[in-house]
DNA sequence: ATCACTATTGCAACTAAGTTGCAATAGTGA
DNA sequence: TCACTATTGCAACTTAGTTGCAATAGTGAT
């Protein structure tokens, strides 16, 4: 299904913003936030509002879905194109020193029981530490992973052994 | 055994925030945000900077542990006085109408897989929706719950079952 | 193909959470 | 009691995200 028609359904005009953003999500293998989507040079100097409300737009309509870090920030990925695609219902992984998000879709998330009188409308799991690229155990030579922004939470690093 | 031999322990000095904010954690039944605990009256008119600082150093030492919030809030709850208490590690709840957050002890994390090379500290997982007492299906009377402030993502609400 | 209607975009200004640097203050062990 | 250093308070800053409003641009109907 092609972009615009893919708009056209979910009642929403194509415009060049729309086009651009979600083409960036489905090229991307994993959940990209604000900023790594605005500073992709395909996007031009796209007006940061604008690309806010296109995230959130495009969200509400169920072309994507977002997950946040624990550094507050979120990060969007695309499934309406492909459905088989990542619906978000699995855990997440966020690297603590590239601040890059990636999906574990073999593992989904568990059902919650639902508090006594409460109702849940979503779920998110999130787990974090350093990624494969970023694990100073396996990779030795502590290849820094350039032009990503440090994690707001900088001292919160207790490094826990999983319990 | 007394907050100030706690600090000792812990290899902090006793002050007169520690301890208020080690007393107000521990009779919370909830982890609470800075706003919550700077909100309160017991506070005085406490330093926010002074209170982040202690938040995240009392969090350091291990006598609190944290919380995210979907709303990008941290919220802290005590469990070094009392040893049996909630010590962080299951599903946390939060309602997207008060604000309030709640600790679902009864349902723990599940152990998570390491992607290959990678290593996990730590992991949260959050579920949100409406509460008891802010559930409009259950109180039809709408008893919106005062103080609290809105969350950030107030257009996020696709209230989805949870699947 | 044009028009008009309304959705979308861009700009400026704002909010809220959290951080940093530095000087003043106050625990604590000797 | 003293001195040393941890803690506190203040001012200024950062970053993610939001709001209001005017300008621009899709789209369906003609």
């Amino acid at each position: 299904m092609s972009v615009k028609k893919l708009l056209k359904t979910a009642g929403l005009r194509y415009t060049p913003v729309r086009n651009k953003v979600l083409e960036m999500l489905n090229q991307a293998d994993r959940p990209l936030s604000h900023q790594e989507i605005a500073g992709h040079p395909e996007m031009g100097n796209l007006d940061r509002v604008t690309l806010y409300r296109t995230l959130t737009t495009l969200e509400k309509v169920g072309l994507l879905h977002c997950i946040q870090g624990i550094d507050g920030v979120w990060r969007y990925r695309s499934h309406g194109i492909y459905p088989d695609r990542c619906g978000g219902n699995h855990i997440h992984f966020l690297c603590l020193r590239c601040n890059r998000m990636s999906c574990l879709p073999q593992q989904p998330l568990p059902w919650v029981n639902e508090p006594p009188g409460a109702k849940i409308y979503h779920k998110q799991f999130i787990v974090y530490g350093h990624c494969a690229q970023c694990n100073p155990v396996k990779n030795t030579q502590n290849n820094e992973r350039n032009n990503q922004t440090r994690p707001q939470k900088s001292t919160r690093t207790q490094e826990l052994n999983q319990p």
